[in-house]
DNA sequence: AAGTTATATAACTAAGACGTTATTTATGCA
DNA sequence: TGCATAAATAACGTCTTAGTTATATAACTT
């Protein structure tokens, strides 16, 4: 699943994800993307081309300029997946020795917890 | 919003993914997670620090072993993150010149496409 | 055709990520 | 005590990322 790299890869980074937000407004260009955020024209492009290939936006072509907008395979991608990892946790936490550990790691109960005897 | 920054950069890793799908069958120390991945001891437990710094996963102290398992609070923050970008996407289809760009950008039926005298 | 505008690409630099081996710290055990 | 084991940390090399400036490409305008 290296989409998966790329799509989190692409999401890792606050630039990128104040570039989704413009856009979740609408359709934008990349110089009025590059706008707002100081930063220079070619550094706004290549995140596009990040958010691109993580399959997060998509271009249009009108003219000299390719407005972007939100895609959602990646979206769906990571939805996905994310539920995967949802429902384990969920499972886990359903465990008896998942709710032991819990009490385990309180520290008011247990000052300096162990468990194979009880000292120190 | 910084933790979506670690939260989506720990999941950006494919051995970090594996990790998390490993202790999705339930909590594990550094040596048991180290086994199947060929990598050394001192690898896997800077990628634990990544997912625990990004909330992702918890500790247990259990001697001198340090039992990780999944954790919630970085899922919920993630999923809420998404939400608002699902949300900007619907909506954006929704709009009108959103699907007259679908039909703008689809390259059979205008082979080099332009738009001045029609939409925007 | 010539100039302007929108975007992409190239070449470079600085910083960060990810792996290694060697060593340290802390606990358990004889 | 002293040795063994689990995990963390340090120091280091290498690859990647994110930014810069300079330049190229393509399309619109006159």
């Amino acid at each position: 699943m290296e989409l998966l790299d790329a799509s989190f890869g692409a999401l890792a980074d606050p630039t990128r994800r104040a570039i989704l937000a413009r856009l979740a407004l609408g359709e934008a260009t990349v110089l009025e993307l590059a706008k707002p955020f100081q930063m220079t024209q070619p550094a706004i492009s290549r995140h596009l081309k990040v958010l691109e290939t993580a399959g997060l936006i998509e271009q249009r072509v009108d003219g000299t300029r390719r407005p972007r907008r939100l895609a959602k395979p990646a979206l769906d991608n990571i939805d996905q997946y994310l539920d995967t990892l949802r429902r384990a946790l969920a499972a886990n936490y359903d465990r008896l020795d998942q709710v032991l550990a819990a009490m385990d790691r309180n520290p008011d109960s247990t000052p300096n917890q162990r468990k194979t005897g009880g000292s120190k």
